[in-house]
DNA sequence: GCTCGTATTTGGTCCTACAAATAACGGATG
DNA sequence: CATCCGTTATTTGTAGGACCAAATACGAGC
């Protein structure tokens, strides 16, 4: 074994994380820095302890977690190939079924959508558009047609989703989407005991309704509480799984 | 070398994934079955490797999968901890790999910390505490004894970070830390033209002010006009620069 | 020119040996 | 007896080597 390798080893250590969490920003590096595109091929994973002077153990595990990222996609033979599978990624975060999501994740999550639907309101009324309001009614008129929950919740997200665009920040509507599995989830939950053909549907009617009429408190009322209810529903269900 | 172990493994391989995963969905099944709450801890990675008839790298490339989707956090001698930071990492997946930061990214980050830190004014004033005050005026007073700009921008970083972390929501602050490159870029070059020892320390404290009134209007008032001085400063550098 | 087999390449897995970190134990000391 | 400090043992972290299986490239034979 050369000297030289475990020096280096050990100084990148000490200095501060885990060797593979120095190949992992390396790896990061190497694609930003190359200019690496969807498609594009890593170099081999013995090329890359030779490059990044490591062991092709710890080049394994930051292979690992970079596809745990959704940033490669490895196949025998082939190599690592340059993807970009960070949203289903996220998803699969959630679906990864080991445990219930916890109930602080849950109100956090809805507290931060209570910030951004309610609390936009401002921009909300100044960019709606008669568009906007056309497409609410029709995502809303798709709940009456559906008897499975599971499809619901589908709808209920899109309209929330729809309500949040009028917005244009791709910043918000990102994180939107990251949440929602957790979404989902309360909306599932919080359905069981409801009939979302009446309730959900009028709840949302007369949210769009506030929107048309520039009806600016009535839509922060309706919509606040239209959310406090789903979540009050998610909740007594939360607390009768236990 | 049993022949036992490397059938077994070569069956579980040619049966569907890699042993790999079959090792990911084990440890999903054992955190599950066992009912592993945040807080207890996995077996060691030399008992997984027994239990799962598998080689200690497969086990330790499985551990970083797991590691890497938040579930565990692995620390030496002491071994796998079960936590939930999936939320956290879905948000993190943006950040990762270079989010493209065109002017309308930056314009969108700034609507969003608006909307953030301006709208949760009664969240922030119903959670508010003494501690929270003394905390803020001592992050911005350490903006008087500095002299670098990228050093200023930290702190004033920290200092809107701390007054989101009030509102005691993970989900927000793990969408905060996600913005912190683009918003330190924001806080860069909109201090280039001004003095923040003076102008953005006398804001901070005027924001501070406000709170410890309990004044939702002039707490409101200031920090919008805080922000929008900040960002039209960044507008301004950002045309010369081009 | 086409097909088929072979060599090479490359990720997947296993093994062994250390290094480093730290919890747990035990001995020295007040 | 209590407390502090060093030793030990356990566990994760990393290195390096070996082999397997499958995909690919290449060359022999028809």
């Amino acid at each position: 074994m050369k000297p030289k390798t475990r020096v280096a080893a050990v100084k990148t250590r000490s200095s501060r994380g885990s060797a593979v969490d120095a190949v992992v920003e390396q790896i990061r590096a190497l694609i930003a820095d190359a200019g690496l595109k969807v498609g594009d091929n890593l170099p081999t994973e013995r090329e890359l302890c030779i490059q990044f002077n490591a062991s092709r153990n710890t080049v394994r595990e930051a292979m690992r977690i970079v596809k745990a990222y959704g940033l490669v996609d490895v196949r025998p033979k082939v190599g690592a190939t340059i993807t970009d599978n960070r949203m289903s990624r996220a998803f699969e975060l959630f679906s990864f079924n080991t445990m219930e999501v916890s109930r602080k994740t849950f109100s956090d999550v809805q507290a931060f959508r209570d910030l951004l639907e309610v609390g936009s309101v401002d921009q909300l009324l100044d960019r709606l558009t008669d568009q906007d309001i056309e497409d609410l009614y029709g995502i809303n008129n798709r709940l009456a047609e559906i008897s499975d929950i599971q499809e619901a919740s589908e709808v209920d997200y899109d309209f929330h989703t729809r309500l949040i665009s009028i917005l244009g920040n791709d910043a918000i509507m990102d994180v939107y989407k990251v949440m929602k599995p957790v979404v989902l989830r309360i909306m599932q939950k919080g359905k069981t005991r409801r009939s979302y053909k009446t309730e959900t549907y009028s709840e949302h009617a007369g949210v769009i309704d506030a929107l048309a009429a520039r009806d600016r408190l009535a839509f922060q009322y309706r919509l606040r509480n239209h959310l406090m209810i789903g979540f009050k529903n998610f909740s007594e269900e939360m607390e009768a799984a236990v």
